[in-house]
DNA sequence: TAAGGTCTTGATAACGCTGTCATTTACAGT
DNA sequence: ACTGTAAATGACAGCGTTATCAAGACCTTA
C-alpha cells in the first residue's frame, strides 16, 4: 500500500524542466515565470511529491525545526497551552516542532547539557525557552555556544540577542489588587511564588503598587512564600488564615496556589468568599474549577507562545532585522471567589 | 565562539580507520573489535563529534525521530503525563521527540490529513496515538498507508498490526464501586465519558459489574452522559444531585468531571462527603486540588506511556516480533470525597 | 542592428552519512 | 606450517536535496 514516493527528479522530468527548477518552486524563490512555477507545482501535486526533509536538511543546513525546552511544570496548562501556541505557528510556516523537557530539579549543569544534546541531536534551526529556563545562565550559555538563534518566554532580563515574550505581570497584579481595594478589602495578603521566574517579582511588585497607590503601608506579615504549586499554596493560605489578625483577602500569584488557599480555607471553615477572598493569576483551567471558581488575571499564553515563535522564525529567514520583545496585556477575569469583605463588627 | 562541527571523516582520521568504522562504532554494530572501537570512541569524544541526524537519515533512511499525535485534550495533565513518558523512553533509546497536536473537533479527514501530513513532513520512524486518535479510522488508515509502525495508547480493539497499552478500566471502576458500597452507599450514580474513548464504555461496565456483584438492580435514572470535561460534570452533577430520590454518591468516570460534581454539590449546599460522596478517575493533579480532594484510581499514564514507546522502538530496531499488549491496574487512591452515608432518617 | 542588461534555467558538485560487497586479518583444526 | 572459516575492516556508490556558477533567453536602449 505504500505509495512509493515521487522525489524530485520525478517531478522535474514530468513537469520538463530541471530538479533546480523544481527546488525553487518548491521553496517559493524568486525569478521563475509564472507558467514554469504553474507546471511545477501541478506536477507535484500530481505526484504527490512532499521534499524529503533529510536530503533538505543535509544539502541546505537547515531543518525546519524548531525546539521547545522546558522544565517539568509546576502547572501542565502552562506547558500545554505554550506548546500550542508554539505549534500554531510552527505549522503555519512550515516548520516541525521538536520537544525536550528538561526535569525540574536537575543542576544548572545538567540543564546546560541536555540543551547541548538536545540542539547536536536534532540540529533544529532555533529553540524557544520557556520560563525559568529563559532565566538559565548554563541553558543560555549552551546554545550561544553552538549558534542556534533562541527565543525566550518571560526573560527577567530581556537582551538585544533573544526575542522574548512576556506579559505584563505587574500591571496586571496591580489591577487585581486593586479590584480588591475597590470591594473593600485593607488586610491584603500575598503568596510569592517560585524566585527562579521573574515575574515572581514583577507581580509582588504590582501587588505593592496596588497598596501604596491608596496609601496603605505595606505589612510584611502579610507576605507568603510560595513555589507556584498547589501544596506550597495551600500551606501559606493557612500560614495566613490562622494569622492573629486575619486578612480579608488572598492574592496568591498563581490559580494553582491560590486553589491551595481556597483549600486551606475550607479546611478551616471559613467560607470563600464571605469570610476571606482569594484571587489568583494566569487564567489557568483550574481557576474555574475550585470552587468558588477564581478571579485572576488573564495571562494569554497561547498568543504569546504563537507571536514569539513567529517572531524568531521570521529572525531565521532573515526576515527580521533586531530581536523583539513583546508584551502582553493580562486583562482581569473575575469570578466568585472574590467579595466584599464582611463588616468588621461581624467578624467572629 | 561555534565549534567547527566534527564530521565523520575527522573521527576516522583521528581514529586510523575508515570512516565505515566509525559507523559501525556509532551504531554499537557487532564485529569491531574492542581496541578498535575504543580507540574511535576517544577520538569522537575527543573532537565533540555528532552524527550529522540529517545525513544519517538520509543514507540510513531512518531519522529516529518519534512522533506523538494527540487531539486537544480536555485534561492537560493527561497529555502531558504521556508525553513525559513518551519522552523518558525516546531519550533512553536516542530517538527525537516530534509532536503534533490535532485540533480538536475538526472532522475525521482533516484528521487523517494532519497524520499524512506529519509523516510527510516528518518522515518520523514511528507514531504514538493517543486516545482517542487511537481509535479513528482515518488517522489510522493514513499511518497503514504511510507504512508507518504505529503503537497505539488506549484502543477500543487493539489490534496486531499496533502495540498498544492500555489501563485496565473496567477492574479499576469496579473497585471504586466496591469501595462505595462497602461505604454503605446503594444509590451510587455515575457520569460516563465521552463515548469516542473506549474507557468510557468499560468503566461504565465496571460500575455495572460492581453494582451487580451486590445483587444492586442497575437504575439507569442514576447515569447520566458526561463527556469527560469539567463542564459536563458539574451539568452531570446537577442533573443527578437534583433527582427526587438523591443519590448518595456520585461515581464520575474522570476526575475532570468529578470536579464538576463537586462544585455542583457545593452549589447546591450538599456537603461532601457527609451528604454526598464523588469519586473520580485517573488521580490526575485535579483530583487532589477540589476540596475535599477526590477518590480515585490511578491511571499510571507516564509508566504506560514509557512502556508503549520501548515497545514501539524494540519493533523498529527490529528486537520485538509481535505486537504487544499491555495492560495496567488501577490502584485505589481513597482521600476525602468519600465516606459513610448519612443514616436515612438524617437526610433532610 | 548591436550592445548591455536582467530575468530564467540547467549542469554538476557538494552535504555527511549508511549499505553493499570485496578484501584483509585472526584463529581454529589438522 | 597450511587450509578453511569466521571476524574485522575498507572502498565506494548512493541517499534526495540545495548551492554555485555558467549559459541561454529576452528586453532595452542607442
Amino acid at each position: 500500500m505504500k505509495s512509493n514516493k515521487a522525489k524530485i527528479t520525478d517531478v522535474a522530468a514530468c513537469a520538463g524542466v530541471s530538479i533546480k527548477t523544481v527546488s525553487r518552486v518548491m521553496n517559493r524563490e524568486a525569478n521563475v515565470r509564472p507558467a514554469t512555477r504553474e507546471r511545477v507545482r501541478q506536477a507535484a501535486t500530481a505526484l504527490g511529491y512532499k521534499p524529503n526533509p533529510a536530503a533538505r536538511g543535509l544539502a541546505g543546513r537547515r531543518t525546519f525545526g524548531i525546539g521547545l525546552l522546558y522544565e517539568n511544570p509546576h502547572e501542565y496548562s502552562y506547558t500545554q497551552r505554550t506548546l500550542e501556541g508554539v505549534f500554531a505557528s510552527c505549522e503555519q510556516a512550515g516548520y516541525t516542532l521538536l520537544l525536550r523537557p528538561c526535569k525540574d530539579g536537575a543542576g544548572e549543569v545538567s540543564r546546560a547539557q541536555a540543551a547541548r544534546d538536545f540542539v547536536d541531536q536534532t540540529r533544529v534551526d532555533g529553540v524557544i525557552l520557556a520560563a525559568p529556563l529563559s532565566d538559565d545562565g548554563g541553558v543560555l550559555g549552551a546554545l550561544r555556544a553552538s549558534d542556534t538563534p533562541t527565543a525566550r518566554i518571560a526573560p527577567g532580563a530581556p537582551d538585544d540577542s533573544c526575542c522574548s515574550v512576556r506579559a505584563n505581570d505587574r500591571d496586571g497584579a496591580r489591577a487585581l489588587t486593586n479590584h480588591l481595594l475597590e470591594l473593600g478589602h485593607r488586610r491584603i495578603a500575598f503568596v510569592t511564588g517560585d524566585p527562579r521566574h521573574d515575574a515572581s517579582a514583577q507581580r509582588l511588585a504590582g501587588y505593592r503598587l496596588g497598596l501604596q497607590a491608596r496609601g496603605i503601608a505595606p505589612d510584611e506579615a502579610l507576605v507568603a512564600q510560595g513555589m507556584f504549586d498547589f501544596e506550597s499554596g495551600q500551606r501559606a493560605g493557612r500560614a495566613l488564615l490562622t494569622l492573629p489578625q486575619r486578612p480579608t483577602a488572598v492574592f496568591a500569584s498563581n490559580d494553582e496556589m491560590a486553589a491551595g488557599v481556597v483549600a486551606a480555607a475550607h479546611d478551616l471553615a471559613l467560607a470563600v468568599p464571605a469570610a476571606v477572598s482569594v484571587a489568583g493569576f494566569d487564567d489557568s483551567p483550574i481557576a474555574s474549577r475550585t470552587w468558588p471558581a477564581l478571579s485572576t488575571a488573564r495571562q494569554p499564553v497561547f498568543e504569546m507562545a504563537a507571536a514569539l515563535t513567529r517572531d524568531l522564525i521570521g529572525q531565521l529567514t532573515g526576515e527580521a532585522q533586531a530581536a523583539r520583545h513583546r508584551v502582553f496585556d493580562c486583562p482581569l477575569v473575575l469570578r466568585a471567589s472574590s467579595g466584599a469583605p464582611a463588616p468588621p463588627n461581624a467578624e467572629r
